[in-house]
DNA sequence: GCTAGAGATGTAACCGGTTACAAGCACGGA
DNA sequence: TCCGTGCTTGTAACCGGTTACATCTCTAGC
């Protein structure tokens, strides 16, 4: 690795010379900004980023705090993938990097002065690394956890939760006006009596689609029957039991929204188990747009989200705050419903 | 954020001493390290990561480089997250954390010095930012492109590509046991005229898979029939293309290994298209395990992989490597046929 | 009692940048 | 001619640790 130092010494120049070349070039004069950048180019510099981080006291990176709940085991981001791309490329673009932060109990009591509790080990880390700033992906933690990042005072961008301080905002999609669409459709296609399997308590995202849910039937001057209100957690086995109770009703829903792909796939089956078809007699549309929708018999309608949106609005967020002072608006990305077979269609 | 200069001010010792308890605790007096390691744990101290790896030139951090292939666009890794995970909890019980590298073309040409040829700004920014490894997920990505890494003298651990080096080692399932192990269930079935639908060329994992499909039906002494072996590209649409045409012979095969499970589900749909039944007219085999292989109907049976166990062995192996000097033997994971309904059974 | 050697600790150089401040220089106006 | 101003550049302190080497102390052995 060659250093400051030696295109300094072939230039003729200071390393501070150098220095600002890299970081404030108006402060060069043109002809010795040519020069070094030539040089600095010949040789392969460009700055040892360890020692950039302690001098400046910022990294280039970014952390991803993102933990699996232990209360919730096998739980699965949906779209992780597109997510972690759209942070990378986004991020890419600035410079940035994306750190993964690892805080593990066996990590625990290794050496002194490892603190324990998790929201303050992250934040500690953050600040031992000279982190820019963290971007938080929603685990069914606390939300007491995310409110500690928000109050650390570093810039940071939550996934879903809302979070709010100084240096913090977030990202999320229309839930509530994707699943007021969901309702709209159905309501479309002649349904009255939609039932919703909801999501889980304390879950904001699952929150903002029963709320949606409310909306699209008012809209359509439709009542709210409260028995066609069930309570779900995500997970593709309460959406068949939720499914289950429903029809076993007297007079049951023929179209339901589910606030999750996976609880619509539960749907699908408990139908299928029933006796039930899709969508004849009984319509299913699901929320995420994960890649089974498209796999499961009929393929399901569903809010889709966007995905690399997620990635790319929190990125621009994050850098917003980095390199600006305050907290920019929380994004609101728009979703889109994708209509497949298991609603059937009027015609 | 505490520093060493403060404890050590604190306890009436130099900042050596500090480092030295930290570092090599058995070259400090017992005495002596235990008043600093409670005032350091008082204080809440532990030392500034960018301030150590300046200067011992080594972070806590591995990089991980995952691009997706600009020629295979919608390539996702079949099990992303539980790599990931595996990857970060095996790392945090040693203190390290992952960094997700990040070039692109939006970066380049920015700042002067930024290098542009892919592995080499990787190699580049490895050194820049003092990492102590790199993992190098197989992203279809020229097999240069990793001699590159192995050359580089960097600690690094390849997944499903053959890597070695003085400092290099590869981690992989153990893709030709899998494969023989689906054909000698499907022997055990009834089978005899077993096709395969393999991965793209050029790909080890897809060319050991062959290679175990050809040993299934040696050991149970069935020809190779040549016309029986098409190729595909692990993708669902060449799954279906190839199965087609398969069945589009004279004389089908009644048993296919897809060497994916999108290439099974590939398969699946062009068995329905044809009017077949599975397992009934068609026994299918997949390999992965991934999420929707339980989904399809009928449920995909298949060569499941050791997914956070892909995590776990690389960290261990690259751990290992960047703990003493030379290079762990690759890691071979065993795999596990998960039997589901796409096969039938004898009974 | 003296000294060699082991063990504990301090001193200071170093890792490789950034940046406040000072200094040098050219130029324009009085 | 002299001085103030603005532009360019160098000097040196600093970020916060690590570690080679020097120093000091204490003990064991003769």
């Amino acid at each position: 690795m060659v250093t400051a130092r030696e295109v300094a010494q072939l230039c003729g120049v200071s390393v501070a010379t150098v220095s600002r070349v890299f970081n404030r070039p108006a402060a060069v004069s043109a002809a010795t900004r040519e020069r070094v950048e030539r040089v600095a180019r010949e040789l392969d510099f460009s700055p040892n980023e360890s020692a950039r981080a302690l001098s400046r006291q910022q990294s280039a990176m970014v952390g991803l705090v993102w933990d699996t709940d232990h209360r919730r085991p096998g739980w699965r981001h949906p779209f992780l993938q597109d997510l972690l791309l759209g942070l990378k490329s986004a991020l890419s673009s600035h410079g940035y990097h994306l750190l993964l932060l690892a805080t593990s109990d066996d990590a625990r009591d290794r050496r002194p002065g490892v603190s324990l509790a998790d929201p303050i080990a992250y934040v500690s880390m953050t600040r031992r690394h000279h982190l820019a700033g963290l971007v938080l992906i929603d685990s069914g933690t606390d939300a007491d956890a995310f409110t500690t990042f928000a109050q650390s005072g570093l810039p940071c961008v939550a996934l879903d939760v809302a979070l709010s301080g100084p240096r913090a905002t977030y990202v999320t999609s229309d839930n509530a006006g994707g699943a007021a669409e969901a309702v709209r459709h159905l309501v479309a296609l002649g349904h009255t009596r939609i039932a919703t399997i909801t999501g889980p308590r304390g879950n904001a995202p699952a929150a903002d689609r029963t709320e949606g849910y409310l909306r699209g039937l008012a809209e359509a001057g439709l009542p709210v029957r409260d028995e066609l209100v069930v309570t779900g957690d995500f997970y593709r086995e309460s959406g068949f039991v939720g499914m289950r109770r429903l029809l076993a009703r007297k007079d049951p829903p023929t179209a339901v929204f589910a606030a999750s792909d996976e609880m619509a796939v539960g749907a699908l089956l408990a139908a299928r188990a029933a006796g039930l078809r899709v969508p004849a007699d009984l319509a299913v549309v699901g929320f995420d747009d994960i890649e089974v929708a498209s796999l499961v018999d009929p393929a399901l309608t569903t809010v889709a989200q966007d995905k690399p949106g997620f990635g790319t609005a929190a990125a621009g967020a994050l850098l917003a705050m980095i390199e600006n002072a305050g907290a920019p608006e929380p994004v609101l990305l728009p979703t889109k419903l994708v209509i497949r077979d298991s609603c059937g269609s009027r015609s």
